[in-house]
DNA sequence: AGCGAACTGGCACTCAGTGGCAGTTGGCAT
DNA sequence: ATGCCAACTGCCACTGAGTGCCAGTTCGCT
């Protein structure tokens, strides 16, 4: 979770910095040596955190690769009752909380998710990794819409599909915004914003595509 | 790959046949002891096969494990070509493959699809490769619908749209199926197929939802 | 000031997965 | 039938992710 400084007690400050100081040396270690040959272990050393409580911190290995992209996601199903409580067609409600947890991701944070965001391109597994966290994201909200829609039958099954077309239309989106020439160094959150909204925009039509 | 007895040459059906020993194990296994507890080791032990050859047949513990769901989607990919020849809504000719693909599964392959979903549903890592198959066969036909219809604007995202549904929807399918009582004796691939077919027609409305 | 809970580091360990290589075997041309 | 070659196989040593354990530390709270 990138938490802003200067929140919560000492404790969970020092963690915060911890898991950031990571993150901060991981990934460009990883665009430049490539993501096999950056151990845990030199990590740790870099960064001077016990492999201990590296795992303390992250899931595992993939869970740090992607760390911008996922605090995206794990915000998002924090602030999930918020959200649910809107009114309005759920494709939408969900499409404009992304692109608001997106907008409100902490200075600097472009920088790191491009190259999160690149890695997961690259390597299989990470992106199995953060199809997870969606994963979980989809779980919560088919069960908090269950609850709340018990009478509407099927309820369960738009939810799973809402979420699926959000996923995806995000995932277009980023891989979009990644592959933006010298993304790197000029992406900006708007831009990637810019493209949720389009793709999801384009997804109740989309799936009507007939072939010849 | 759950390939038929007696096709081929005997080098790929000798292949054939420790894959299929090893899943035959190794799900189980996996079911009674743990995924956890049921090393690699023990499993090339009981198969008589060098754990070298384990990871030439297979991408790893969590392939194995997914075998006969993964079967589905890999012959689905095998025979994109002819798939995406036919004509009509996408999302139906996707899903009509799809449920051919179920039907033509190997005698058998019922009892142990329901073991393989079930580790699914309990550890996310597996669940994690099997939605990196999909992935896989959401990339093929996005590529193939983009040369195909390289005029219509957007198509590509139109077709990721419409896997990404298609995908759900057979997870919903899946997990409805295998949550059945006493699945691993009775369920039929014939109740799979329907499950699937339900999901599929209801998704077109489903993106409707709305919240009040 | 000091208690208790939460966190930390270090170490040894397990196990998935890989590299390399020598030995074998099936497919195939003759 | 024979023999060659390429593909496959087994074996062994190795790397690196991830975990269990436990004694020591640190912070928050009273």
């Amino acid at each position: 979770m990138t938490t802003q400084p200067g929140t919560g007690t000492l404790r969970s400050r020092r963690i915060a910095r911890s898991r950031q100081r990571l993150v901060e040396i991981a990934l460009p270690a990883f665009a430049e040596r490539g993501y096999d040959a950056v151990t845990v272990d030199w990590l740790c050393d870099q960064a001077e955190v016990s492999k201990r409580s590296f795992f303390r911190y992250f899931a595992g290995k993939e869970d740090l690769a992607l760390t911008p992209l996922n605090d995206v996601w794990r915000t998002l199903i924090d602030g999930l009752d918020e959200v649910l409580a809107r009114s309005g067609p759920l494709l939408e409600v969900l499409g404009d909380a992304l692109v608001e947890r997106v907008e409100r991701m902490p200075p600097g944070w472009e920088r790191l998710a491009v190259l999160s965001a690149r890695l997961s391109g690259t390597h299989p597994a990470i992106d199995a990794a953060g199809m997870l966290v969606c994963e979980r994201l989809t779980q919560q909200v088919v069960d908090a819409i269950t609850a709340r829609l018990a009478d509407a039958p099927g309820a369960d099954l738009s939810a799973r599909f809402v979420c699926a077309v959000a996923i995806a239309g995000h995932r277009a989106a980023v891989d979009t915004w990644r592959s933006s020439p010298d993304a790197e160094a000029t992406a900006t959150r708007a831009e990637l914003c810019t493209l949720i909204r389009a793709s999801l925009t384009a997804a109740p039509d989309a799936l009507t595509i007939r072939l010849p």
